[in-house]
DNA sequence: AGGATCGCTGTGAGATCGCTGAGAGCCTGT
DNA sequence: ACAGGCTCTCAGCGATCTCACAGCGATCCT
């Protein structure tokens, strides 16, 4: 699980980071809010621990940065101010859970595993059309909910057809968008791919335009 | 908001009923165990506000009930023990929040705000996939209800799996949330550990998804 | 009608991918 | 110092996938 610890005090951070990386925790770490901000945004973390307290930018201002732009990541608090306004404060700015200093390590552990616990997996779409249906996220096709095995070259060409319903699609822009451009394919591998896919669907859904390219019915 | 106070200090109940209804939500209550858990079945309740100490039945038995049946109510547990390991248990049985006794009304709001904001759907406290059960609490793993002995290494990565049951995760992935993404691992070594894992689980359950990564069978 | 173009498909060679056994390096506890 | 466990790399193998090629039929144009 990758962790991101903001706190600028230094000898709590490497302490943090030992047990936490001794639970099986990746963790990054940033010494102020500005930095912590910008990692939390790009970083992919499963659950964000941050002081409130921090240079450039507070602990307040970085969870409410994050959920102005719906980046949802568990947000575990830490501050030395125990006024109950304070504590009611971090939460109610987005916060999901709040600790004052001075904390077990077995509570914050409790409590992380807590807020793991609840983190959501919003699945991808399914896309689909007639009765195929193509899940990005499990990489699962099925046909009239038979589960069909594709390649994944055949696999990526259905995705990119299912996103663009009844338009027709070039050769050249699939060899861009499916194949690597750069490779220098045969435009005839598209061909070859297309009728592995029919074959495989059974179904008369990927149409040929004739000197054009190929279009997927809706 | 519908809200279930489990609490048998009368004047406690009283108190918090008049500030609860106040700040607009509908609270009923039950003073034991028994009658909490049988309202919680049955009430559709957004919350749970649960004692520790309670006649008949504990708020620790209650929660741990409430999850073993699949009810992911969110439970913000109450509690006159103070003790860092108290805490931790009530949280690793299922209960989301804790707090201890006397704690400040306006904490408590914030806390239940926080609550009701987190996602909807949670996830049980011990992972699970066909006969495979892996507490992150205690970090055992058992396959059948034998215990197996994973590596940590191991253990990150079958969580991780855990957590996503059913999604295709990439090689890549893996490296960035159990390895440590920075420490520029060989791919290869997410083919090692998924064979070591095979072998040990002695189960068809993570699936090979080629030119991909893995899914687990849910 | 006849030629030209286009798309489809069977064949097969080469590339790619994932799995595994062996073992080196490192750390920990004795 | 030594043994044992853990992590990870490496190299080889087998299975799968990708794609070029060439022949054929369909379609289009004049």
């Amino acid at each position: 699980m990758r962790l991101l610890l903001v706190e600028d005090e230094q000898r709590l951070v490497r302490a943090l980071r030992r047990g936490l990386t001794g639970d099986g925790f990746i963790v990054e770490s940033a010494a102020d809010g500005v930095t912590g901000l910008d990692l939390a945004r790009h970083g992919d973390f499963d659950a964000v621990v941050l002081d409130v307290m921090l240079p450039r930018l507070s602990g307040y201002d970085v969870v409410r940065a994050l959920r102005s732009e719906e980046n949802w990541v568990p947000v575990l608090m830490l501050s030395a101010r125990a006024g109950e306004h304070d504590q009611a404060d971090g939460l109610d700015h987005g916060a999901d859970d709040y600790l004052t200093k001075p904390f077990s390590y077995v509570v914050l552990l409790a409590r992380l595993r807590a807020l793991l616990r609840r983190s959501p997996q919003a699945r991808p779409v399914v896309l689909s059309a007639g009765d195929i249906r193509l899940d990005p996220g499990t990489r699962r096709v099925t046909v009239d909910d038979v589960p069909v095995a594709l390649t994944p070259r055949e696999f990526g060409l259905l995705e990119y057809l299912l996103r663009r319903p009844g338009r027709v699609v070039t050769k050249v822009e699939l060899l861009d968008h499916v194949w690597d451009a750069a490779a220098g394919v045969n435009p005839n591998a598209v061909e070859v791919y297309v009728g592995y896919l029919r074959r495989k669907l059974d179904r008369p859904l990927v149409e040929t335009v004739r000197g054009m390219g190929y279009r997927l019915e809706p």
